[in-house]
DNA sequence: TGATGGATGTAAATAATTTTCTTGTTACTA
DNA sequence: TAGTAACAAGAAAATTATTTACATCCATCA
């Protein structure tokens, strides 16, 4: 809680009725208050506008102006909120906002802390060594995947990203030992993704996957298994966390491939980047 | 350097000279202003009570009051989370981790921080209303394009996302009144993400943009604007955070639009995830 | 040099906030 | 129980802040 949350609630025993429902009204809606008029808020509360001025200046505050300034500055501060939030119906914006915010920076912290970093060490060795590289995901995975794809075409390395299963299978089936596939399942169990990994595993390739945290087939035939956070069921729904966390490892995969050998990747990086400036 | 202020010094060069006398003042004073009333402010920088208020909306805001209050936020979240780390050779893996994790942690966090509840809200209102949405995007914007595309598509819109430049008119010039297009462009200066935006526009239809905070032309040429936070340059040689962030604007979109709908949505949500199940 | 357009300020209009004043309620006392 | 003091709370007036419309000025270019 807040420095001002916090007054207002130790406060709360020497209010007047209406100052107190006002105070619950503003603990409850803080985040929402910071982007309210008095007016506004005063229709919302169902205090008027003279009590809500009043009750500011008991607070010590110069007026409603400077309260909502210094109350945006400590929730700014603040976590959003602790725990997975689920979708639910009709709330707030300032709510959803919260929300997805809080899902996204705990999963994302979930996964940093999940990390193994001698598979994480051998995987990029693996990538720095491969001659070719398969990518390959459906749907929500399938956009990580060309995610990942993207940024070695960036540094000019041989890739190739796949969706369809067809053609997984047909580039899997191209790869050798000098290669490497990186298959990209949430679940860990989707069929079309597995026989990919089988068929690059078959070809030769270093294989490496990239699941939700668990027991999973996906990860269970990979040479290389990287995980992230496996998430409340609820929030899958939107495949949203399960999408920022696969980036996140992708993300520390690339970064950690370039720093491997800055010299060479950085100029090239750089150059792609003017080069598409230059010609659109 | 925060958004806000980053987004200031970003537009100097293309500023007028009071503008830029009051973008020094204000970059100078940045933490005075959050207590000084714009009477106050134009005493002290020597500009207009006119001239600020138009500085503010110029940067997107609602008018002062709101970029105060952003602003306020803005500075306490600053104090409060690491500052970005740059890309740089031959760190151990640790630390890379670790880096990455804060970039995207603090890249989240200042988009939350960065919202208008109110353009949100519209773009809300006018993406649950439109017949049907064009999505168009670049390269890793392109991804992100996809990436709500699928989303739409779980929940039974019509929708369709372009990262072709002749389908994006394409699809573009076949829009109406009744529907609404998003473009996506962290930059804002894509010019084919552009020019998707104003054949949607001549088109009838509604247009918003997502690029990152500041003064650019997609944002200035859109009918809603949605900001992401400005990364310094040097991340975004990999497009890593600057892509969590506009997904990060994606799953709040798509929340509060199942939110609003939840009845009608929710369950489409799950019979396409048991479907998939299902049928692979 | 005069026209044009944009930048900027002034002042009017509007909106937001604070204060004053009035009313109504409670609780205490005669 | 009626009277009254004390105070909470809102309506509306007063004040203050912000935005907008309009006028002016200045630089630029023909």
């Amino acid at each position: 809680m807040s420095a001002i949350t916090n007054a207002i609630h130790e406060k709360t025993s020497s209010m007047n009725r209406k100052e107190k429902e006002l105070a619950d009204f503003i603990l409850e809606h803080a985040r929402e208050i910071v982007h309210m008029g008095i007016t506004e808020l005063a229709e919302r509360s169902g205090a008027s506008t003279a009590t809500i001025s009043r009750f500011c200046k008991q607070l010590h505050f110069s007026g409603y102006a400077e309260f909502k300034v210094k109350l945006s500055a400590e929730l700014a501060g603040e976590a959003a909120a602790p725990a997975y939030q689920d979708i639910v119906a009709g709330r707030p914006l300032t709510d959803i906002i919260a929300a997805v915010e809080s899902n996204h920076l705990r999963a994302i912290g979930d996964t940093a802390r999940l990390i193994d970093r001698k598979a994480l060490e051998r995987a990029v060795l693996a990538l720095r060594s491969a001659r070719q590289i398969g990518v390959y995901g459906m749907a929500t995975s399938g956009l990580v995947a060309q995610d990942f794809h993207q940024k070695l075409v960036r540094i000019g390395r041989s890739a190739h990203a796949f969706t369809d299963h067809h053609m997984m299978l047909t580039s899997a089936s191209n790869l050798t030992a000098d290669d490497a596939a990186i298959c990209i399942s949430y679940s860990g169990r989707t069929a079309e993704t597995i026989s990919a990994l089988r068929c690059a595993r078959e070809s030769g390739a270093v294989t490496i996957s990239l699941t939700k945290f668990g027991s999973n087939l996906l990860a269970d035939l990979a040479d290389i298994a990287l995980f992230t956070s496996p998430l409340e069921e609820g929030m899958r729904r939107g495949d949203m966390a399960s999408r920022i966390t696969q980036l996140f490892l992708v993300d520390i995969l690339f970064v950690a491939l370039i720093s491997d050998q800055f010299e060479e990747y950085v100029p090239r990086l750089e150059r792609s980047f003017q080069m598409v400036r230059k010609y659109t």
